[in-house]
DNA sequence: GAGTGGTCTAGACCACTGT
DNA sequence: CAGTGGTCTAGACCACTCT
């Protein structure tokens, strides 16, 4: 009957109510794993009707952001989830079943940014960092030698936290430690040759082909949040790639 | 008011009608390029409302089976489309500009289908396989070095018609002169050690660490079309994975 | 102006989960 | 049982394209 808000906005009313609502989850108004309002209260809350709040939620759980069960309703996704474990991990085995490695810490220290790392993780020249390294073993065999990055002023503690409960999964951590939610990354893919300290943890010899990921991990609006460098024994593995 | 249909069946009535339409698409009732019939003529046809209709399209559209216009209508998308364009190829140089590369046939020739051929394209075991070997260049510097191999039975005349008109971009070719459509790809990476023939074409050292792309590229319903294994100096280049 | 896809509404019915 | 998300319908209006 009425266009409800009417405004004359280029776009289109059910994404303008996505905006709002993502802004809220973003600003934690829901917590990970906590339910949001079902589509008539948002539909009634913004003076909306039904049909256009769902294609909002409908977007937000395509962007997976949220997942919907019916009869039950819209839960904020957590990192924490059993089905969220692994999300952003595609390596897999000849045999082409997916890996779920385990996790040994070599070191954790502060540092400072290098130029590569003010550009990828967006911080100031020179800002403090938390470095952390890794090696990654599938089966018995150490397979991935991992670098990882983070701004020190988002993660001040996180050596200490990683001390007290060792953690094979980084992005649980960060969203029940800091609140922070890892919801997209980018990844570049290289081939390079082992060099001496990573042949000797990967039990290669130095000049190995490594296979080498080179990940940028976002939070809301494609704000960086973890750089991490792993470079990957594919001897008897494969990174999985679906192109539709 | 009257359910439709009213089948008992468990999918949803957009899902089955976008499957007869996937049917027809596939059997060629419209050509690559050609407009489908509109949202209201599919409705009237099937005795279904419009929305259903567009549900179903709709999902057409993002699984990239076709692409919609306002005002204009739908169409059936095709590898000859501007934008289609290296639609499956993920290579950027490291200020990150996607490169469209050249490519320079080296051999193509009929040959038998090898066990690892057998299981990947799916074809009888020692079937005729068609082998093209191609060598990739970017800004006058060869970085790829490229293995294809169709079925014989499928693409029975491919080497006469690249040697009559040499293709950069083999899936409009498919398409144009065999009628089949990639709808989407596989790909499985791996660092590998150049060999000796690689390292002579690429301009590098045996043994130089090289990206390994094995892509199965899959027409409607996910039959296997083709099977190529690149392999890529990325030393100044990248494969760009967007993970969400 | 007629036809296209895109948005928005309102209401009905369904399947499912909780109590 | 009431409440949730999921499907389907019917109709209105809009922005855009072609003729």
């Amino acid at each position: 009957m009425t266009k409800g808000l009417a405004k004359p906005s280029a776009r289109p009313l059910f994404a303008q109510i996505e905006e709002l609502i993502v802004d809220r989850v973003r600003a934690g108004e829901w917590k990970p794993g906590e339910p949001l309002p079902s589509e008539s209260e948002f539909a009634q809350f913004y003076g909306v009707s039904q049909g256009t709040v769902r294609k909002a939620v409908a977007q937000m759980a395509a962007d997976n952001l949220v997942m919907r069960f019916r009869g039950k309703g819209t839960f904020v996704v957590s990192h924490t989830d059993e089905r969220e474990h692994s999300h952003f991990f595609h390596i897999h085995d000849d045999s082409c079943q997916k890996i779920l490695p385990s996790s040994q810490q070599i070191s954790c220290s502060k540092s400072r940014a290098t130029p590569v790392i003010e550009r990828r993780l967006q911080v100031q020249a020179n800002a403090e960092v938390v470095v952390i390294e890794r090696l990654r073993t599938f089966a018995g065999a150490a397979r991935i030698f991992e670098t990882i990055v983070v701004a020190g002023a988002t993660f001040p503690n996180l050596c200490a936290d990683l001390s007290e409960s060792p953690a094979n999964e980084l992005y649980p951590l960060y969203e029940s430690l800091y609140g922070i939610r890892v919801v997209r990354a980018e990844e570049r893919l290289k081939a390079v040759a082992a060099d001496d300290r990573e042949a000797e943890f990967l039990g290669v010899q130095p000049g190995t082909p490594l296979l080498e990921i080179d990940r940028v991990a976002m939070t809301y609006g494609d704000v960086p949040v973890e750089w991490r460098r792993s470079r990957c024994n594919t001897a008897d593995h494969f990174y999985l790639s679906l192109l539709r």
